[in-house]
DNA sequence: TTGTACGCGTTATCAG
DNA sequence: CTGATAACGCGTACAA
């Protein structure tokens, strides 16, 4: 019983055999004149592709994906669709793929190993020809075993130095090192940083990059003065709020990501502190939130758009020279000063 | 050629056959231990896992599902994935239906017609068992359309009253009406709304919602302090001050979201007023970005995660049945008060 | 230009 | 329990 499925039924469940009886002429032929492959006469062609309007029919995909080998399947793998960066990454990789004939299979693992192993095995069996992996964790677990894998994978926002293996992101310590500079450059000397979990790859490297842009200016970098949150807007407000306590207050305040700079800033100012007249504070983002802030808040752009494209050309690349090179591509970032920010 | 690209020559290209083969047995019984189907010797059972374990072997889903006629597919179109809402949905939508054996196919559309067009004729040849649609705009056009495909819909975010169209969803009007009402009923009545776009249909029923209970305590909202905006922080901000240009300031504004509502806080604590003692600011939902408000913002809470898992019920319980039944299923709101918010 | 026939990797039916 | 063998719907040499 093929019809026990009710929507079966409704199902256009024409054949290419069918529409070539109809059309009286081979399988073949149709198919030549699906895929604009071969020659074939003009007349018959009309008639084919008149019946094919007519008759609603359109050819199964799996059946020619089975035929042909080719799945036209990217699998995408994600903690969740949680924060500003991953969905906007998701936008870029799925219209660049989109425009070149690719599909997305999302997976969640909600950064669960066994949940990530799951849906890989998906993968290899739905045949995907490809496989972004955008999650928080990127270990040499990991990497012994997409290095296994049959298809080239990319990772995303991570970095890895491995061979045979690719990834795109943006560089962290980099972006964190200007950053700090450019606090540093406007004389700031008291110097605060709240920065993001260390079980974050991303966040150890933005720690590194600040602390590197404080060692070339000589500055000292209080550990008192030094917090590690969650990313979340209230780890930024009660961060700060520890280093108000602290005998000497900081004039500028960097913070991890933009959540914890609009903390900090709601936190200066709600204990009558100006921003920037008595601390400057600026994040390490730029997303939507920054504007939220009563202070237009300083950070750097970059755009997760562009590296979900970058990612899938990188893919797409990949999979057409049959094999995935070592690349490892950086997106620009760019620092930008506003209202926070001021000289000393 | 079947080695022209490299990525296949390193995949386990074993088939059901060559692992009968080396079994010394037919590929049905192969079949049997894999799909657990059929009685197998205990002895011939061992021997194929173990040699199913050793090889690596993997069946291709592609090839099984197109003698099953099962894709385990479900098609998602979306507008794209920005804002807190649609990545929250697809949060939930994907982990409900990946629990129950589907995929997810994500499709973006940037909201453009025909690309909505082109993705669902990329699900009708994909065989996808299912849609979900969640963009902006649910025209009559979609409507017909819709009713017409060969398998189940599911509208998100969106109302219909269409037989034959699911929709899952929250109670746009009446969660407005709620929200305006809870400020009347602490003694605003010099009350100012600034809405989303006409064009959304959402907006639209927020926006009646809001009048509703306005026309209930028979409190007459001047159009001076009615305005409309893109559902954005700047736009909040802006349309605030047109308001403050008015010569009776109002004592309580709602806003169409959050965003909107941070703009308004943002530009009122900027003029001079203080929220809530001078005016009363609420938003219509509860996102992040009110925890970003420097007053906590007083909002309207739902879930955009079980919205997504509702979907995916109704679903599966679609395809399942063979039948999508008309269905609206709307979801709880709670109006929820902060700082933001006082009596009069 | 067109048709024949086989392959793609599984499932499932029906005998043994 | 197990094994042929026919679908599933399409692509494609190879022939005609």
């Amino acid at each position: 019983m093929q019809f026990k499925r009710g929507f079966m039924m409704k199902v256009n469940d024409l054949n290419m055999k069918e529409i070539a009886k109809l059309a009286g002429v081979s399988t073949a032929t149709v198919s030549r004149v699906l895929n604009h492959s071969g020659k074939v006469k003009e007349s018959t062609r009309k008639k084919i592709e008149e019946l094919i309007e007519q008759t609603g029919y359109r050819p199964n995909v799996l059946a020619r994906e089975l035929a042909e080998k080719k799945t036209n399947l990217i699998g995408l793998i994600v903690h969740a669709m949680t924060g500003e960066g991953i969905p906007k990454a998701v936008n870029g990789l799925n219209e660049q793929l989109s425009e070149n004939g690719y599909s997305l299979l999302i997976a969640g693992s909600n950064g669960i190993f066994e949940n990530e192993m799951k849906q890989i095995e998906l993968f290899r069996q739905k045949r995907v020809e490809g496989m972004v992996f955008a999650t928080r964790q990127f270990t040499e677990e990991h990497e012994k075993i997409m290095k296994k894998l049959p298809f080239p994978v990319v990772i995303l926002m991570q970095d890895t130095d491995s061979a045979g293996i690719s990834n795109a992101g943006f560089d962290n310590f980099q972006l964190a090192k200007e950053a700090a500079s450019s606090l540093l450059s406007l004389g700031h000397r008291r110097f605060a940083y709240i920065g993001g979990p260390e079980s974050s790859d991303s966040a150890v490297l933005r720690e590194n990059g600040v602390k590197a842009a404080l060692k070339e200016y000589g500055v000292y970098l209080r550990p008192a003065l030094q917090k590690r949150g969650s990313y979340h807007i209230g780890d930024g407000y009660t961060l700060m709020k520890q280093i108000l306590n602290e005998q000497e207050k900081p004039t500028a305040v960097l913070a991890g990501n933009d959540g914890m700079a609009v903390g900090a800033v709601n936190c200066l100012l709600q204990h009558g502190y100006r921003v920037p007249e008595d601390v400057s504070v600026m994040g390490l983002d730029d997303t939507d939130l920054a504007q939220a802030s009563i202070i237009p808040l300083s950070g750097v752009q970059y755009s997760y758009t562009a590296l979900g494209r970058e990612a899938a050309n990188m893919m797409i690349q990949g999979i057409e020279a049959g094999e995935l090179l070592y690349e490892k591509r950086i997106l620009p970032h760019n620092i930008c000063i506003r209202q926070s920010v001021s000289s000393i």
